[in-house]
DNA sequence: CCCGACGTCATACCCAGGTACGACACGCCG
DNA sequence: CGGCGTGTCGTACCTGGGTATGACGTCGGG
């Protein structure tokens, strides 16, 4: 650490930024360069100041923690100095969490958490890495694992049923392609299609090639943005 | 803490349990009370002596730690015993994460983080929380804000064209809904929900009710599981 | 007050798509 | 060998869905 870190707190109440300016000035590697009591100018002070890193409250008057955190690591044209950011709050709400790590913070940390977790947190993020509070990861962990639970098993458990080629055919289905095109594509008649079209809706128990496209996305044989 | 927390140590290599256990056992709160070389005997040691932790290390012999992690944490009929898990690996890969995750492991550390910090893991994990190692954590972040970067955003976006009857419309198309229904669905003449599909079309360069199935997956309108 | 956006509906037309039935070729397996 | 699953294609039929055009009522804003 030849250099020190370069912090700036973003607190609307006067003694936690007090508290946490001496909690972090008292590290050698770590200076306060900066304090703000809200959103607004939290970003004025970032935008002089240039701190590596921003610890952000997120309830706050005039402008909140998530607009203000929006503001810094998704700046307006002109502006080069992206600090990281580091969200703090009393209570964890989820959808403050989610809405801060969409916007790019690099942490989430409770300001119940132990002293050190807080200057560790300050040193891992200013390091690039990320860190979140316990409770917090569990929660993204949990969601994370909720989304894909397995992308590839839950599918090709439903397809069974279906032939390979047949599961070639929903495939174009579900890419918007018309009877002709998908003939085309695979190099057959258009009754072809039709024939395995139909076997496709009697095996999975669909009326038309529009409720196909929704089970295959809704078993992942193909999926949004892919 | 009136009950100590259970841990049991899955490492191939004999000196690397022997470390942790002495790091562990040297706290109060914290009893090893299981050790095993690899994922096989690391379930069977899991099943008899219930820890509460398990330490399991990603690289093994005879079962790895993914597949030993599977089997924990969604056992076969019978067994009730369901302990966390922490994984353990000496590099951090991706997919190692990402599987360890999805298969509801509780946190995934690296081996040269700080002695302290495996440590007060152990003890978020035993009480429910989860905890990674930062690098893990700033992936599953980008991750995350990647696959949703405003799930209710881009839509709309696009969606913007559309008035909100025909957003209604297009949302019953995409639950495979026809024509008819629709009109019933929404107390309509099945002409004028003709007329608002056209509209639909029109305005999104889509050619029929499929690829508007197609269109309300990929903006986000609907998605997979809801 | 008038116009534009929106929502509603009618009449008419056409065709892609879905259904029904049958047929033939190929490869695998009991 | 015989049968089954799979993939291929043909003929024939029917309807749902999409297109075209026009019309009417209601709002809200200029």
């Amino acid at each position: 650490m030849t250099i020190p870190i370069r912090v700036i707190i973003v607190d609307d109440q006067a003694m936690v930024r007090a508290g946490f300016a001496a909690l972090l000035s008292a590290q050698s590697d770590i200076d306060v360069v900066g304090e703000a009591p809200d959103g607004r100018q939290g970003v004025e002070v970032s935008r002089s100041a240039h701190p590596d890193v921003v610890l952000m409250d997120v309830r706050m008057p005039e402008m909140d923690g998530l607009a203000a955190a929006r503001e810094l690591l998704d700046p307006p044209a002109g502006v080069v100095h992206r600090p990281k950011v580091l969200m703090l709050t009393t209570f964890d709400v989820d959808d403050y969490v989610y809405e801060a790590l969409r916007a790019g913070a690099s942490g989430f940390l409770l300001k119940d958490a132990p002293p050190a977790d807080l200057i560790s947190a300050v040193r891992v993020v200013a390091a690039g890495e990320a860190l979140l509070a316990p409770s917090v990861t569990r929660r993204l962990i949990a969601d994370f694992a909720r989304q894909r639970p397995a992308p590839r098993k839950d599918p090709s458990l439903r397809l069974n049923g279906l032939t390979p080629r047949e599961t070639e055919v929903l495939e174009l289905i579900a890419r918007g392609l018309s009877n002709q095109e998908i003939a085309g594509r695979l190099v057959l008649a258009e009754q072809t299609v039709k024939t395995h079209i139909g076997r496709i809706l009697a095996k999975l128990g669909l009326r038309d090639r529009a409720q196909a496209v929704i089970f295959a996305y809704e078993s992942g044989l193909v999926s949004p943005g892919s």
